[in-house]
DNA sequence: GTGAAAGCGCTAACAC
DNA sequence: GTGTTAGCGCTTTCAC
């Protein structure tokens, strides 16, 4: 059995009270009493027990994330940046992923037992279940992910990165486009969508093909739909993988890209600048580093105030679009 | 304040006791207590508090798992593996990332503290560091390293993988190969040019060519020193990310792939299909989740002696090696 | 079947 | 400065 602080006050001829202090480096302790607690302490190979320490402070130290999946580079990339920022906190950090999950909500809300506060990204609950948590008292940081009642968020400006890619693509002459994805799988698909139509003019046409997931097959399943009949003049698609399948299907059909048809995807992926994908760059690990700050101020009881923090994506232009189109 | 144990108990007119079994269906109770202190429960939205229960039961219910990034897709793989299987068996995970941490160590302690048991992926932390953990009575298997005293295991069969690569190689001509890596970056780096080594016949011959990195940059960074003097027939990279940083430079430079030289990576993440990358598919989930079964073994103390897991590969052929050399 | 009571290992008033 | 003591919120004997 492992030494308690019981163990070490025996040894060193103290009260728990004093170990307890000379650990914690909290109140006056003699020095030489001090040296005393800590010999003890070494001599027992004493570690305090954070089961112990968690209940008598009622906190666990602990912050949790959840996220949908880890496949991509994305949520990889916004856990990361939460990971590091909570660890230099001094916090632990729970992971949950609802990926196949049928009881995500159920999975959360027992997460949130074992945490101080947590941070949940894209849609991986309902609205209703953030709104349950916050009533409970629950300490919350929404990540890529619309504010939901009075719950503090981190975003992209995905409207802002949007207008930016769609005139970028007006630029080079494109009138008639696709996007390519589900609004309704995610906050920051439709957001996109929303911020092509604000940089529209009256005479280009934007259509959505709607797609059941945004993975590589998806986009690739989509290009039969356009070789029989007209394709556009470009393909906005909701996320790289998406452009990426696409693409492939695309010139292996033979057609010319950018010269008969524009393609950019979202994210910026690796496999993205080996396929010459445009695309718009997010700061993923900021966000994730961002909304762990936020959550310490909401734990440490520092702000009562939600806060809505916007991050900035930037334009990342490669061959997809380099071509000017019917010049 | 939340509701505890006792206001439940109060409400329901018994005792504290009784309200612990009811929750948690332990022992013997009347139905007719039983659906007062359910009523009572759900009157008072009571949720038993974790922090009681885990030091009551002196258990986390929480293992941690260690690895050193989640950039490239082998980690994030393994990790989700992990957490869905530990998820399954009702525990909770932390994570610990260590890259660009000094403290390495002394996080792993702190994190051995707060869970039942924890995953190390590859080189994290210092095998001395493992023995310390283990000695103290801590739970642990390593992944992607390889055993360290009588610590669990779970690796993918490295050697088997190269053995077959590099058959590949030879079946195609190939008579010198330049292994680009670094082995004491990982142990799998290591045993991947072991692989190599045992499958290479005497009149074929293996370099290494060491980079400090296992990234894009450190293969594109190479291929100067090549372009002056002679190109081997094959360059076999540690990992894909070198693979593709060699290959997109050396196509820069104008050479024939696979024509005039051979290039494989290691891993398969999606920029290699990209890119025609003949690699070696490892089980990255599979990897994980075997690593949540023994560990679970191992904490429920349902085995003793230490176990450790071999994992097969699989080769990827694609157009970097579809030529044959010198026919 | 149910309750009283003794912990689990710590922190933090409060008293001296 | 240091010790005593009362919790933190639960689980789990042991009586009855």
């Amino acid at each position: 059995m492992r030494a308690t602080i019981r163990d070490v006050a025996r040894e060193a001829g103290v009260s728990i009270a004093t170990v307890s202090r000379v650990l914690r480096d909290s109140g006056a302790v003699r020095a030489e009493t001090r040296d005393r607690v800590l010999a003890a302490a070494g001599e027992l190979e004493f570690v305090p027990s954070q089961l112990g320490r968690q209940l008598a402070e009622r906190r666990h130290a602990a912050n949790g994330i959840v996220f949908p999946d880890l496949s991509g580079p994305y949520y990889a990339e916004v856990v990361l940046g939460y990971e590091s920022v909570a660890a230099e906190l001094g916090r632990s950090v729970l992971i949950l992923s609802t990926r196949g999950r049928d009881d995500a909500e159920a999975a959360v809300q027992a997460m949130a037992e074992r945490c101080d506060g947590l941070v949940v990204l894209g849609r991986t609950v309902p609205d209703a279940a953030i709104e349950r948590l916050a009533a409970r008292g629950a300490s919350i940081v929404l990540v890529a992910r619309p504010p939901v009642g009075g719950v503090d968020s981190v975003n992209a400006r995905n409207r802002q990165g949007a207008r930016a890619l769609t005139e970028h693509l007006l630029d080079l002459g494109v009138r008639s486009l696709v996007y390519v994805g589900d609004p309704s799988t995610s906050p920051d698909v439709a957001e996109r969508m929303r911020g092509i139509q604000e940089a529209l003019p009256p005479d280009a046409e934007l259509r959505l093909h709607h797609v059941d997931a945004l993975d590589e097959e998806s986009g690739a399943r989509i290009v039969g739909d356009y070789l029989t009949r007209a394709l556009p003049d470009a393909f906005v698609c909701a996320n790289d993988e998406l452009a990426l399948g696409l693409l492939g299907r695309l010139r292996a059909a033979g057609v010319d890209i950018p010269g008969r048809v524009q393609v950019t995807g979202w994210d910026d992926v690796m496999a993205a600048r080996y396929a010459g994908l445009t695309t718009v760059r997010q700061p993923m690990r900021e966000l994730g580093a961002t909304a762990a700050r936020l959550l310490d101020e909401l734990i440490g009881g520092t702000r009562t105030h939600p806060r809505h923090e916007l991050l900035p994506t930037e334009l990342v232009v490669r061959t997809t679009t380099l071509g000017k189109v019917s010049p």
